[in-house]
DNA sequence: AGGAAGATCTACT
DNA sequence: GTAGATCTTCCTA
């Protein structure tokens, strides 16, 4: 199992965005391992994109985007947790969002978490996949290139095509297209 | 102290 | 396909 590692993730974030789409996402609980892998993604800018959190500056709730590549940055919104990744140099505020999974291990604690039996409702979201992972606010700046971490991104041999499109769910900065899928996986939200 | 907005989800039709 | 729930953060007074 190779973890991705600060080199990874210290890029521009669009390009992050796209290189993150069929990788693994690990989270450890105790013996027990959830994972799945990584189908949907959006980049956000950070200085030059309204979208972005960080767009309007450094406050303790983006404090971590400003800091190095390869960091958890959870967030809540609308009463889900939403999980990024940060990207690039440190004072670059920028950041993928990871916006769907497809599910590969452990169904059934997936299930629990989310309180859903159907495969297609349990990772088809931001929102949705924090939860089957049991992931919220305590994974706030957690380094995930850390190999001790409860969650790590790990290198998946997968062939797939790329497709893109502008970003989901947003008011400001649509006109981007930086939002990145897996052509006809079911699993892109 | 109060209110509005927001990178969403669910249940219902 | 659409409305309503939900809750944290930030802005204004």
């Amino acid at each position: 199992m190779i973890i991705l590692e600060n080199t990874f993730f210290n890029r521009d974030a669009t390009l992050v965005a796209k290189d993150l789409l069929g990788k693994l996402l690990v989270r450890k609980l105790g013996e027990r391992i959830i994972s799945g892998v990584i189908v949907e993604t959006e980049a956000y800018l950070g200085a030059n994109d309204p979208a972005a959190h960080s767009f309007i500056g450094k406050t303790e709730r983006t404090k971590v985007l400003f800091g190095p590549a390869g960091y958890a940055y959870i967030h809540s919104m609308h009463g889900q947790n939403l999980l990024d990744i940060t990207c690039s140099e440190i004072n670059d505020p920028v950041s993928v969002l990871i916006r769907a999974l497809e599910p590969i291990e452990v169904i059934d604690l997936m299930q629990k978490f989310r309180s859903k039996e159907k495969l297609k409702d349990l990772t088809t979201g931001p929102g949705k996949l924090c939860k089957a992972m049991d992931i919220d606010k305590s994974f706030y700046g957690l380094d995930l290139t850390n190999k001790d971490s409860t969650l790590f991104i790990v290198e998946n041999d997968s062939e797939y095509e790329v497709m893109e499109s502008e970003r989901i769910g947003i008011s400001k900065g649509k006109e981007h297209i930086l939002r990145f899928f897996i052509k006809r996986n079911k699993f892109v939200s």
